[in-house]
DNA sequence: GTGGTCTAGACCACA
DNA sequence: GTGGTCTAGACCACA
C-alpha cells in the first residue's frame, strides 16, 4: 500500500480496512491486526493507525475491547450498509467525471453496457 | 487547482489540459497560455510545464510554434477521440472498483439507474 | 565525443547510443550505462542524459527498470528495423547532397562504384 | 544559413560559396558579392568573410582584383574538379557511413538502387 | 546505487 | 515574448 497525499494517511488506511472488511477478508467478529503491527507493516507511526481505528470504532464499524484487541463489528446489517454506502460513492464518482464530459444518462448507461459486454458475472 | 503525490505533476497539468480540450474550454487551433503564465499561476517550475507541453505536443493534441506559442490541435477527430478515450478510462475505474465490491453486471447498471433517476439529461 | 551545435546534445546522445546497438557494441539486453555515469564520462549533466534515456525508452529501444538501470530491447526485429532506419537517413542524405550537385541516378551509382572498387568486402 | 560549430564559419562559408559555384548558382567569371554585403547578410564579422574570401583565392577557385571586387575563377576544368572533389568527398562520407552499420559493397549498391527506383532523372 | 521528478536559473532560436 | 535546451542540485521510489 501506498499513500497518496489527496487525503490523510489515517483515512486511507479507514478506507482499506472498510473495503476489507465489506468484500468479507475481514470477517464480522474478526479480530483486526494490532496497531503495532498493522504500523509496522504499513511504515506509519502507531498513532496514525490509532486515529484510524477510533473513527473507525465512531463509525460503529468496529469495536475495541480493553486488553483484547479491535474487533469487526457483528452487525450484519451494518457491514451490509457500508458496503451500499461505498458503493454509492463510487456510483457518484462515476456520474460526476462522465457528466464533466458532458456525457448524459443514456449515453453513459450506453458506453457502461459496451465496455461490460465481455464480462460474464 | 492543488496537486497529489500519486501522479507526477506534469502529468496531472497534461490531464488538466485535456480536461479543458474535451469540454471545449479550450477551442481547436486555440492558443494555450504561455509556459512562464501557466507556471506563475499554478505555482510551478516552468520546465515542469515544459515538460507537460512537449508530452501533448507528442501526443499530438497540441502543436507549439517557436515565438508563437503553443496551440490545441486542429484535429477535431483527434479531440473527439482524447475525448473518448477519456472516459473509457472513467468507465473502466467504475467497472473495476465496483467489481473489488463484488457487484455483477446487472447490480452496476441497477445501482447506476436508480442514482440517475432524478436526472433528466 | 564533442558536440557540435546544429542538433541537441540529449539527440547527438541517443544517436550515438543507437549507433552502439546497432553494430551490437550494446547487445539486446544488455545494460546501458547509468545516467551518473555516462554524464560524469561525456561531461553533461545527469538530466541531459536522462533526457535522452527517456526518449530512447519512448522509441522502445531501451527500457528502464527502477532501481536496476536502463537496458537494450531484447527484440531483435525492433534492432534490425533500426539499423535498416538509420542505414535509409545515410542513403537519402547522400542521394540529397549529390543531386543538389546536379548528379543524376547513373552517374551517382557509377561514382559510388569506382570508389569502392578498391573494397573487397 | 545557419551555423554548426563543428566546423570554423569561415569554412562553412567557403563550402556555401564553392556549392554556388559548382552547381552554377555563381558562374565563371561573375563578381562575388562584397565582404560588406555577405557579413552583414549573415550576420557574421567582415574578418571572417575576409578569411574565406582568402582562402578560396588560395585555392585559386576566386580572384581578387583591387578596386573592383572578387570574381569566380574564369578556368572551367577548375570548377569542374572543384566539383569532381565535392562529389567525392560525399561519396566518401556516405560509404563510411553505411560501413560503420556493417553494409558491404553489394548491400551499399541495392540499398541505393532502391531508393533511387522512383527517381528519373 | 539506479532511474524519475522537480526547482532555480541561464541562455538560445525565432518572430 | 515564446518555446527549447541545458546545468546544478535536491529529493523521491525502488531494489
Amino acid at each position: 500500500m501506498d499513500f497518496n497525499n489527496a487525503f490523510p494517511i489515517y483515512v486511507q488506511i479507514m478506507d482499506m480496512i472498510k473495503r476489507k472488511i465489506v468484500v468479507n477478508e475481514l470477517k464480522a467478529g474478526e479480530k483486526l491486526p494490532s496497531v503495532r503491527d498493522i504500523a509496522q507493516e504499513l511504515k506509519v507511526n502507531p498513532n496514525t493507525i490509532q486515529r484510524s481505528y477510533s473513527e473507525l470504532e465512531r463509525e460503529e464499524i468496529v469495536f475495541s475491547q480493553r486488553g483484547l484487541g479491535t474487533f469487526v463489528t457483528q452487525d450484519l446489517e451494518k457491514i451490509k450498509y457500508l458496503k451500499e454506502s461505498i458503493a454509492s460513492t463510487f456510483v457518484e464518482k462515476f456520474i460526476r467525471d462522465m457528466e464533466s464530459l458532458e456525457y448524459n444518462k443514456v449515453e453513459i448507461i450506453k458506453l457502461l453496457n459496451i465496455k461490460m459486454e465481455g464480462y460474464n458475472e
